[in-house]
RNA sequence: GCCUCGGUGGCGGAAUUGGUAGACGCGUUGGACUUAAAAUCCAAUUCGGGUCGAAACCCGAGUGCCGGUUCGAGUCCGGCCCGAGGUACCA
């Protein structure tokens, strides 16, 4: 048997190209550039799942393509491999998070070379490697310099299992997102990165990047610009005063009281002998709880008065001082002025206490809220009243400032950014300190290797493991001599991820963390690929980095990523599923609660639709119709493995793309890989003649006749267009209904076999190779010329037009294309159709209707 | 609650600017080949209806629901329902 064999030939085709370098860059050449970047992976354990294999198909998809077109292509991997679950496992095992992360990493580079996918393997990185984070630690020293780098005391997720502080975004549900352990709050020295310097760049250059709205806009809320006012209030016997933040100044006569939060600084000072202890008792118990504790447990607003009052500038009215746990020390300056009129939690706030409330906008009349944040005419303010909203909010700006009451002011929600971890896994800072100072090692120095230990838990007082390797930390100033301590905190894994595209494009250099003339030909990242869940941290910490190192001269262009695009995520195969209880079969809303509820899982012969949902077949017993998310516990993961192993890479490739949308979530079919293993079983035999195994005789090279070249630029058109504009799945659907048609012709002429081959060949390479490579081929087809496109063939002599009738088909004609754009001739040809007369006998035409090209309508009035 | 995305056959999906809704694939059904099965190939397949049946053809309904704009709406506008993801007192 000659079948398609697709382990035969991928195997083949995938040492050819490791062994001749087919996608090694090209350099130095005059050539345009493409560089295209999948967000590389973390090794884990548990290998490549089929999630992998979806957004890197369509970069290899497009960097083949790419070459086809001409351009230099620089589409490499490499690995993203300091992180937790290694330093975990070395904790649980004794065995060196190195030792498992170069074995996860050899499983996940052979299997990534099983799926053929073009990458240059020469430049693969490793965050790990010490001559990468070497430039890591160089990048430091620039922020440091640069005075975005400082040391602080800060209050962070400490968990005692973990032995490491946890950023907010680690944490779920006052539990850590890895372990599901305990965390509390614990203030400990930290360093940050002064992210918040670059907050308006960060914001503004969004505006030119062709990324997907969606992200755009989590990252502008992230960032959260507000424009508004500082306001300066005295406080009645103090000498210092209070200043709020508000996006509202213009409701200034409104504020009946202010607030700051538990941990604001002038608490202590502003509250009076008998509030005393009430107010340390509130302080104490904010202080226990953490952001989220206190966020769950305060949808009950809280508060206690601190027995001091603040004058409002603009009245020169006494108003409360109270202390609340609703107002966010790290956000504006921790204090409010409450405006219960026209802010909802002020009005909780001021309603449960019995604070005064006074509208200072006008609400509509059928107005029946509470707090109106609407806009509208202001009254009850004086001078301002008869304003709208947004004149009123620069008439009291322009009052403040002349008044020395305060000013015009822009807040940002983004905060600085918690670079350290208290672990063994990760870069360590090239930092000592001298005398208790801290200070910067010089690049000479670099890198600053970790220690070998043997021991990588933390210390009970929270010490990093580091700490534990009492020779390493004895160092000495290699400026001055002095006894030196290193610093014992490493990076977060987000370190080497921000700048890793950069290292590619130079991955040996020496001088620096890239090349500058190759900096200059290969940067921006033309497209990158990745997943969603990156939308915000990842994406906006690597825009951070290299705007500094933009303007360090590093990088010549101020974004890093031109193009973005997110894979969707693939579920599970789609379930069928009964619930019973109690031997009785219920709806499958009832089962939400889980006790004695049984579920039953059902294949798809047994259900059947009714109306808008699944029931068990022959009955009335509703089920649920669902795909759910691949985990490990629910059973339903695909291991890629062993699709390959059945079906082939090529198979695995064309039905990832084949699913739908690639930025879509979708749910796995193995019949649907079936599918498209079939189809590439026909592209074979379409060749090759399976008793014999040699190219079947019907494969000459006589001239194509019309119709076949038709066939063939139809495909190279929709297959063309689809790839620029990343619609896979479509591109293959167009593929197939070439082969449709070429199944039926008596002759296949090569000179239009031989372009189908190279417009299969990013999605099915190995398959195509192999083919092109039994034409007569000795070379591989990665770098032969996409087939070009002529439009000649694409003419039809006749024209198909729908007749409609009152926008209603009835009838359809043929019109010889020369005569297809005329009006009349085609309305004639359209109002004799037979059935079309039907609808036309004894009406009146009203209108006709002529789309060239596309339809005629005719209506009509009885 | 808010933000974002989505809702089209039994299933995944297609319909590029408003112009024949359902491409392509899966599944199902029937047929061919085979001693038989698998594989393969061919045909049918939105639902309902019309002629004894079949083919061909025709009619009606149909893209979450209700309404609007238009000769014509899956596509545009208004209102609503449902699902997924994100987010959480940001002054």
């Amino acid at each position: 048997m000659h079948d398609y064999n697709p382990s035969l030939i991928e195997t083949k085709w995938q040492q050819y190209w490791q062994d001749k370098k087919v996608f090694k860059t090209p350099e130095n050449s005059e050539q345009p550039k493409y560089y295209v970047l999948d967000m590389f992976p973390y090794p884990s354990g548990s290998g490549l799942h089929v999630g992998h294999p979806e957004g890197y198909t369509a970069t290899d998809i497009i960097a083949r393509y790419k070459r086809m077109c001409g351009f230099n292509v620089l589409h490499p991997i490499g690995w993203d491999a300091f992180g937790l679950p290694a330093e975990q496992y070395a904790i649980k095992t004794g065995t060196h998070p190195r030792e498992t992360t170069q074995k996860n990493i050899k499983r996940f580079r052979e299997q990534l070379q099983m799926l053929g996918f073009s990458y240059d393997w020469d430049r693969e990185v490793n965050t790990t490697d010490p001559d990468y984070y070497r430039w890591t630690q160089w990048i430091f020293l620039k922020l440091y310099e640069k005075g975005l780098a400082y040391q602080d005391e800060v209050p962070v997720n400490w968990c005692p299992k973990l032995g490491t502080v946890l950023a907010n975004e680690e944490v779920v549900d006052g539990k850590s997102e890895v372990g599901g352990f305990p965390v509390v709050r614990k203030p400990m020295r930290q360093w940050m990165l002064k992210i918040t310097d670059y907050a308006e760049q960060l914001l503004d250059d969004l505006d030119e990047l062709d990324w997907p709205e969606s992200t755009k806009e989590m990252q502008r809320n992230w960032i959260g610009r507000s424009i508004g006012a500082e306001i300066e209030f005295q406080i009645v016997g103090h000498e210092e005063s209070l200043r709020v933040f508000t996006t509202r100044p213009d409701t200034l006569f409104g504020a009946t009281y202010m607030v700051l939060a538990p941990e604001h600084h002038l608490t202590e000072e502003l509250t009076t002998g008998e509030n005393k202890n009430r107010v340390e008792q509130y302080r104490k118990n904010a202080a226990l709880k953490s952001d989220l504790e206190r966020q769950e447990l305060s949808k009950e607003k809280t508060g206690v008065f601190t027995g001091s009052y603040a004058i409002n500038p603009v009245n020169n009215k006494k108003i409360p001082i109270w202390v609340a746990d609703y107002v966010l020390a790290h956000y504006g300056t921790g204090a409010i002025m409450a405006v219960p009129g026209q802010d909802e939690r002020d009005w909780e706030f001021a309603e449960k206490y019995d604070l005064p409330i006074i509208r200072t906008v006008s609400t509509p009349g059928n107005f029946e809220g509470k707090a109106f944040t609407g806009h509208g005419v202001v009254m009850n303010s004086e001078f301002m009243n008869g304003l709208n909203v947004e004149d009123a909010k620069v008439s009291i700006i322009q009052w403040l400032e002349k008044n020395g009451a305060g000013k015009k002011s822009v807040n940002f929600k983004l905060r600085d950014w918690l670079f350290s971890r208290q672990r063994y896994w990760g870069e360590p800072f090239p930092i000592i300190h001298v005398e208790g100072k801290p200070k910067p090692l010089p690049e000479e120095e670099l890198p600053v290797t970790l220690p070998e230990v043997d021991d990588f838990l933390p210390t009970q007082s929270g010490e990093p493991p580091l700490a534990k390797a009492k020779e390493w930390i004895k160092t000495t100033d290699p400026e001055t001599c002095q006894p030196a301590i290193r610093e014992t905190n490493t990076m977060p894994q987000w370190a080497g991820s921000c700048w890793y595209y950069l290292r590619y494009i130079s991955p040996d250099f020496e001088g620096g963390p890239v090349e500058k003339s190759k900096e200059n030909y290969w940067m921006p990242v033309d497209l990158y690929v990745g997943g969603s869940e990156h939308s915000v941290l990842h994406l906006l910490y690597a825009r951070f980095w290299h705007k500094v190192l933009y303007d360090c001269g590093v990088v010549s262009t101020k974004e890093p990523f031109k193009k973005l695009v997110h894979q969707g995520m693939i579920l599970g195969e789609l379930e069928y599923t009964a619930y019973k209880k109690h031997g009785e079969y219920i709806k499958p809303e009832e089962a939400l609660e889980k006790e004695d509820v049984e579920k039953i899982k059902l294949s798809e012969k047994d259900v059947e639709k009714r109306g808008e949902s699944f029931v068990l077949k022959g009955t009335d017993i509703q089920i649920d119709a669902r795909a759910y998310k691949m985990s490990k516990s629910r059973g339903n993961v695909i291991n890629p493995d062993d699709i390959v192993k059945s079906y082939g890479s090529d198979a695995l490739r064309l039905y990832e793309m084949f699913m739908g949308p690639l930025e879509q979530v979708k749910p796995w079919s193995t019949k649907g890989v079936e599918g498209v293993y079939r189809f590439l079983g026909r592209v074979w035999r379409l060749l090759i003649d399976d008793s014999t195994g040699e190219l079947r005789r019907v494969v000459h090279s006589d001239e194509p006749d019309q119709k076949q070249m038709k066939t063939l630029h139809e495909a190279i058109k929709k297959v063309t267009n689809d790839i620029e504009e990343m619609r896979f799945n479509t591109a293959i659907s167009a593929l197939m209904i070439f082969v449709n048609e070429a199944n039926q012709w008596k002759d296949l002429p090569i000179e239009v076999i031989k372009p189908f081959l190279l417009i299969l060949s990013p999605f099915a390479p190995h398959l195509a190779e192999e083919l092109w490579n039994r034409l007569g081929h000795s070379e591989t087809l990665a770098y032969e010329n996409w087939p070009e496109l002529n439009e000649e063939y694409l003419k039809e002599e006749t024209v198909m037009y729908p007749v409609q009738v009152n926008g209603k088909v009835r009838g359809e004609v043929y019109i010889s294309s020369d005569k297809s754009g005329q009006k009349d001739f085609v309305l004639e040809k359209a109002k004799k159709q037979e059935n079309v007369q039907r609808y036309l006998d004894g009406s009146q035409i009203v209108k006709e209707i002529y789309v060239p090209g596309k339809i005629v309508n005719i209506v009509v009035k009885n």
